[in-house]
DNA sequence: TATTGTTATACTCTATAACTATA
DNA sequence: TATAGTTATAGAGTATAACAATA
């Protein structure tokens, strides 16, 4: 059964990550938070929310966090006074991009064993089943 | 980054394995207790807890729930009177097997976009991830 | 001393209901 | 009426400490 080959090494990738952020004290979710604001501006909760299958009332944690860690403020939206646009700090780039060197590194780490032909030919077969 | 993919993929397989569970009851961790009991005999709490990665404390409502639900019993072992014997019963084996029937066929579909020849290819790929 | 099974407990992640302010 | 953010809360899954019985 795939789905068991694809659990176990999904666990050992996944564990690589998180011990990889250990020092940079940062969850597989604020990650995720800090490298969507790093390349897109203007973005709301409901959007984090929705790109990262987080339901809205645990958002309200990550984001408070966040902030008060002072990687991330909120601004009032102009057109939309229900919401917050949500911007990454100078601090919270220096953050995220060095957390993304880390995570690139333990990524390649974790999986050394294959070729550059083989990742490559992981990464077209995994993408068939997630995404048709 | 493969481990992005994986576990997206992951996330796949093991939602359309849950899915196909869900009419006979068993969550991940019933399930693999009873398919260890199904090929194993003398089997332990402790040896469940080394094998499927669970700890002893969290083992104990997972084995008394599958005895009162009549799919194992528990039998004093000669040997080392504090561990139990788990044995799987004929209820037992008659559920195990037609999980693992829906199991598989529930994996089938969800990678159905695979060729046979991609199929090997990605489960060799997957064991060098985590067996090296 | 070490191990097995167990209780109690706590922490994280995930989920739903319901509220307010705004659209 | 629908949506954004929020609070409160509940349920899984996972973690540690500590105990009695046995090795």
């Amino acid at each position: 059964m795939l789905g068991y080959h694809l659990r176990r090494a999904s666990l050992v990738t996944t564990g690589s990550f998180m011990d990889s952020m250990v020092e940079l004290e940062l969850r597989p979710v604020d990650f995720s938070v800090l490298n969507l604001l790093l390349t897109n501006t203007g973005v709301t909760s409901r959007q984090l929310c929705r790109a990262l299958n987080v339901l809205p009332p645990n958002m309200v944690a990550v984001i408070n966090a966040l902030e008060k860690r002072g990687v991330l403020t909120r601004h009032q939206n102009a057109r939309d006074k229900r919401s917050e646009i949500l911007q990454i700090t100078a601090s919270g780039k220096k953050l995220i991009l060095q957390a993304l060197q880390q995570a690139i590194a333990s990524d390649q780490a974790a999986t050394a064993k294959l070729t550059a032909r083989e990742r490559a030919s992981l990464a077209r077969m995994l993408k068939k089943i997630y995404a048709g």
